[in-house]
DNA sequence: CCAATGTATTTTGTATACATGTCGCAAGTA
DNA sequence: TACTTGCGACATGTATACAAAATACATTGG
């Protein structure tokens, strides 16, 4: 919250959402816990009403679950769901490399390679963390260079329910060298401009994530 | 609705998220313009926090729009949302055409085409309604013998929000025919298990879709 | 007569109070 | 001792009241 002048003009609800949001993927709300009302709006500050509107904003984005009468509890993924998801992703990420491939300007390819450079700069120095978040940011924004608004949503949806469990999967050590095999790969198609091979790509790296995750759930 | 000593349990929440729903999609409230709360919480006989509640599930579905201080609107969908939906659905009905035809039980699939006998039957008695949501079943049911929740709900999501969309484009009397055709080559792809070919056949039918509904935009 | 500013009205956002349902615990009975 | 049942505390669901923001309108000054 730096920004000094520019007006937080954020409804309150936008602000809780965000916030509970991260509590969920950094874990501070365990899966499957209930969700103590009373205590989280005294910690955040607010009071009901706003609180209990994110509620429903996050069960609607499959983070939490209301249970009428008894109580909102954190969405635990069990296996099966988190592979529905990946599978889902995987197509969703394939289509989305396939247009960008048709509808990207070569300004826009160009920036996303510079977010892959960057990455790969982490990975020769080690640095886990930066490369994870540029990671999610180069997804992101090949979803969004496939100029398909509905994509890019449902791209966002997925990734979010998915963030911790990756953020998990990624303390191993091994098959680092693998992720990053793959995403050299994807440049190469996109620069080329090669949909399909591009699409290929990006479908058969989520079905590694799999393999990379499925452990650790 | 129908089982009679079911306690109908459903909160007040859920109601009213199904009754807005229901009045967006059949265009009582029309695209774009302010959902007047005092007036809807009046007709609907319940007060303001359960009604914006259910405002935010519909935010998050994507079927209304709630602007900060500015009241909430019926989203307008312009036709670049509509193509970029059907892009997407195209894509995930592919998905689950494939891996129906790998996973579902011969008895799963019967019952699909039984629905699909039932259409058949209202496009030759020309019953355009009973047609029409026989049609949106047996696309949600294709979905579920994909045996991927995840692909399920996000089908179901945006079939909701094209739902008046495609009623509309449903009023033209034309490539009706079409439309029956393209439903006979899926059958016939699910009956001999054939994946790629019924996922072709779907992704063009949604390809199709567009055609039939641009105008109506 | 037009524009701009201030005020009033309407509508949204937030807080709090009240009602209702759920769960745990204890006491009594088998 | 174990199981059932009733009571009570507590959390959730709903309603309403209050505060703040936005829009529309009127009045005044140029």
């Amino acid at each position: 919250m730096g920004s000094s002048l520019a007006i937080t003009n954020r409804s309150l609800h936008d602000q809780v959402v965000s916030k509970v949001r991260d509590l969920i993927i950094e874990g501070t709300l365990e899966p499957g816990s209930r969700i103590d009302e009373a205590r989280l709006i005294d910690e955040l500050g607010v009071s009901r009403t706003p609180f209990r509107e994110a509620l429903r904003t996050l069960a609607a984005e499959g983070l939490v679950i209301v249970r009428p009468s008894k109580g909102s509890i954190v969405r635990k993924l069990t296996p099966d769901d988190v592979f529905s998801m990946l599978e889902v992703l995987g197509n969703l990420e394939k289509l989305a490399g396939e247009l960008a491939c048709e509808r990207a300007s070569d300004p826009e390819i160009s920036a996303l390679i510079e977010i892959h450079n960057r990455m790969m700069e982490c990975y020769r120095t080690g640095e886990r963390l930066p490369y994870y978040k540029l990671n999610q940011e180069f997804h992101a924004r090949l979803a969004e260079l496939s100029k398909n608004e509905t994509l890019v949503e449902m791209q966002a949806n997925i990734q979010a329910r998915l963030k911790r469990i990756r953020y998990i999967g990624n303390q191993k050590p091994d098959s680092w060298s693998g992720a990053v095999a793959d995403h050299e790969d994807m440049v190469r198609a996109l620069k080329d401009r090669d949909g399909p091979r591009l699409g290929e790509s990006m479908a058969s790296h989520l079905k590694k994530t799999w393999d990379r995750v499925k452990d650790s759930i």
